[in-house]
DNA sequence: TTGTACGCGTTATCAA
DNA sequence: TTGATAACGCGTACAA
């Protein structure tokens, strides 16, 4: 039962052949004797003998590991995303280390620290600050391909970012057809680009549709912890509130809806909402949520090829930014403001 | 950018000391003169020097690396699973690697062995069969702590449970108390304790209520797939439709949303529901979904913690079979049921 | 074609 | 207290 694990030692002892042999059966040398090579497999088999990953890579001087650092993985749409890259690097013999930084810049320290104590080939993350120099310096010093999510660093790092811009105009465009003026948007902080994108979409449209922008219903703040229902309390409790509110992140929406429920207030007929990312929540709850959406898994597969490629060298040498569209799916949750 | 990183021959040499030294420095041994301790100590800073895990591993015949196999990270709950997990781990000095076996064998057999190869120190997993020797020879094979999920093993495995037989029971008897005489259950395969158990609780209620239970009612088939949408589809066609169904899985509500609101019933008037594990979409759906569940962060940090102890040692030599209780929530999804 | 020996970055043992 | 060296499991250059 607690048998030591087999080495390419015992499987050469037990086949009769010198270590090299045993290796170059193991991997795939041409050059062995079919006598010898049948020796080996047959040991391989009998011992069942796998080849220990982590001493091959202190050999080839990689491991074979990719770290990954996001938020939270509970967050709708981040397991799709992990979910999918993970298969991508299983294909290509990579295993995934997985870690969430819940935003905090200590965490996120401590987390590229343990990363590279376990020398890692590459990173996949989204950082909780794209300005942060400490931050920085500490991914540059690992030495290692990263691959940025929803960031963008003016450094060489290649990054995946979603076409927020784009999604938050259609949004907010749909709000105006239906009759809005008064739109908020709460999103987190202008330090990371997901949420820099998504204010420069809002005000360039209100710009372009020839509506003046009360600034005050531009909360920028912070993605995580209660930020959606703090804001949307905010909102709701002024002399003037919006009419319609747009989530800017995928955690918000929760917090928003308790927020209006909490007011007694119903949704579209007092408040349209929008929402960030779509999720069960948003296609069951009553009414459906109309969401500024895009393929997690897709995301998270191009997140995977593009560090593998990287990795190997393969890539072309500029860092890329990937853009990938969003799409506005219109649901029950918006309708004209009341009158 | 791309310089090596540091290692310790190179504090050493940068220190002007011996290997040794610096490794005693390292790892806080006592016997070293402060003079020497300070020169490596500068050392280590200058050269932004970080020991390697993995050959400290290889050493030390350890990697402080677990695995996790779990069906599927995009279903409610398991990311709260992981994440507490992954806490408990990380304070304890090991990283997590990832992976999903979509509940199908042969996935769940490769996994078993990339885990191997990689020489993780013990393993948490929901296995896709209690039974299969295939899986269970594997398993042993790899002389490894493993923590069962949901599942129970004759072996010596450890496990976490939840109590499903008393959710079951407590939902059976609210519906009956309710008045509904024909409750379906949907279910995974007998295969998995989780679903015994459900069917356990299932059949004893009827039992003990007094209510003959029509089996044909009772859908033990697979926890994966679009089984919730099937079997409700295929339950609402009959001629004699159950008046209530409980979701015997974490993964059925929204099929069985869908299909009920395919044949536009509407919950609970047409129909009572009740959900398995908590969800935003439970709690946000119109009406909202009455419920058992259980806190998936707790039976992660536990799955955790144990895993931890059995690896070091210090865990009573029995197998521990830790079961957590479950909750039964009720919002608005049952009612009384059509006259 | 096969075998030997070194090195990857560590820790631990032993002698100095 | 310090330093030199073997060992962990493996791949590979080089010698046989």
């Amino acid at each position: 039962l607690l048998t030591k694990k087999a080495t390419i030692k015992d499987v050469a002892e037990s086949a009769g052949v010198a270590l090299g042999t045993a290796s170059r059966v193991i991997n795939g040398a041409s050059n062995v004797a079919p006598k010898f090579r049948q020796r080996v497999e047959a040991a391989i088999e009998q011992l069942g003998y796998r080849p220990n990953v982590l001493a091959q890579g202190m050999r080839r001087g990689v491991t074979r590991t990719i770290g990954i650092i996001i938020r939270d993985i509970t967050l709708p749409g981040f397991a799709s995303f992990v979910r999918a890259a993970q298969e991508i690097l299983e294909e290509e013999g990579y295993a995934l280390i997985l870690t969430c930084s819940e935003d905090r810049k200590d965490r996120e320290l401590d987390l590229l620290h343990i990363l590279s104590s376990r020398r890692v080939d590459g990173l996949i993350m989204t950082s909780c600050s794209e300005s942060n120099e400490e931050l920085l310096a500490v991914r540059s010093s690992m030495g290692i391909p990263v691959v940025l999510l929803d960031r963008k660093s003016e450094g060489s790092s290649d990054s995946l970012s979603m076409a927020h811009n784009d999604g938050i105009s259609q949004a907010v465009e749909h709000l105006m057809d239906l009759g809005h003026a008064r739109i908020a948007l709460i999103t987190g902080s202008v330090e990371v680009h997901s949420a820099r994108d998504r204010i420069k979409g809002f005000t360039e449209t209100h710009k372009r549709k020839g509506i003046r922008l009360d600034k005050s219903l531009l909360r920028a703040r912070e993605f995580g912890g209660d930020t959606g229902f703090v804001e949307t309390s905010a909102l709701l409790s002024r002399a003037n509130p919006p009419s319609a509110i747009i989530a800017g992140g995928v955690a918000m929406l929760p917090g928003i809806m308790r927020a209006v429920r909490a007011r007694g207030l119903s949704v579209p007929e007092d408040i349209s909402i929008v929402g960030s990312g779509d999720s069960d929540l948003a296609q069951m709850a009553t009414p459906p949520i109309t969401v500024v959406c895009w393929d997690y898994a897709e995301v998270g597969r191009a997140a995977a090829s593009l560090l593998v490629q990287r990795i190997a060298g393969t890539s072309e040498l500029e860092a890329q930014n990937l853009v990938f569209p969003t799409q506005l799916v219109t649901r029950s949750s918006c309708s004209a403001p009341k009158a």
